[in-house]
DNA sequence: ATGGCTTGCACCGCAAGA
């Protein structure tokens, strides 16, 4: 089972991009986020023809979740136990979809930006994450197989920023936001990608400015994180870059996860 | 130099992203 997670900076632009790549990928999930359209809008007819089932929770110009499933693979998805935003927390942005798939419980999540520490967005990123957390704990004691996929905001280590120093203390990277990520890692969550051996400078986000994904000027902000059920199962967790290298292309690289 | 692109929405510039 391949599980992917994908923000397109907007699903109209990106549709074309999403196809090719699932055509090229055949992962069996994909979690998207930032759609940056409502319902209505959502391609769902276009996905279907390119042989995934889609559940989502869209919102006009910002925001919005997804999560795309291969017809071919036959996974089970309960339609019932598909939650729309964090359960006990009021939030007009849509930023959390969760389904079950197959027996595996999978969250595609947008965490707030957070704009600069010491904002009003950023205290909104910290009561996000904390619900988000609270959430979380029930959701693992009822799936011992859990991902949580999605754009975080967060870059967790200096090993995940391009230039450490530069960005110390700010936004994305700030101690306040780190310990939520340990916070996330305390549940007894996994980061896919630093289980296995990785390259150096391997990032997910490249700003669309200044030349950076020529210069690698990135960050690592787009996580998969496992219950330790199913990272025993993981056998890879790969950033894929092509789809950066696209015409018009999302500022943000898919990551996927094996489970075996 | 707090900019630089890209998106959506609404109009001919703005907010927001990260």
């Amino acid at each position: 089972m391949k599980i992917a997670t994908w923000n397109v900076n907007s699903l109209k632009v990106r549709q074309q991009h999403v196809i090719d790549w699932l055509a090229q990928t055949r992962v069996d999930v994909l979690c998207l986020q930032e759609l940056k359209l409502p319902d209505e809008k959502f391609p769902r007819a276009e996905l279907e023809a390119a042989g995934y089932k889609s559940w989502f929770a869209g919102q006009k110009t910002y925001n919005g979740v997804g999560i795309l499933v291969r017809a071919e693979s036959n996974f089970e998805v309960d339609e019932i136990n598909v939650v729309r935003n964090i359960p006990g927390f009021e939030d007009l942005q849509q930023r959390v979809i969760a389904a079950t798939v197959n027996g595996v419980r999978i969250i595609s999540a947008y965490f707030p930006n957070g704009q600069a520490p010491g904002s009003e967005k950023f205290a909104y990123k910290m009561r996000w994450l904390d619900a988000l957390r609270v959430w979380l704990r029930e959701d693992m004691a009822r799936h011992p197989q859990l991902a949580l996929c999605g754009d975080y905001n967060i870059a967790p280590d200096d090993r995940d920023v391009h230039d450490a120093k530069a960005w110390e203390g700010q936004n994305l990277v700030s101690p306040e936001e780190r310990a939520h990520f340990v916070q996330l890692i305390e549940l007894g969550l996994i980061d896919a990608f630093r289980k296995f051996e990785q390259a150096e400078k391997l990032f997910t986000w490249w700003d669309y400015r200044m030349l950076a994904f020529r210069r690698n000027a990135g960050l690592r902000i787009d996580h998969i994180l496992l219950s330790p059920e199913l990272a025993a199962r993981c056998t890879s967790c790969e950033v894929d870059k092509v789809p950066r290298k696209w015409d018009q292309p999302s500022d943000h690289a898919p990551v996927i996860a094996t489970i075996g």
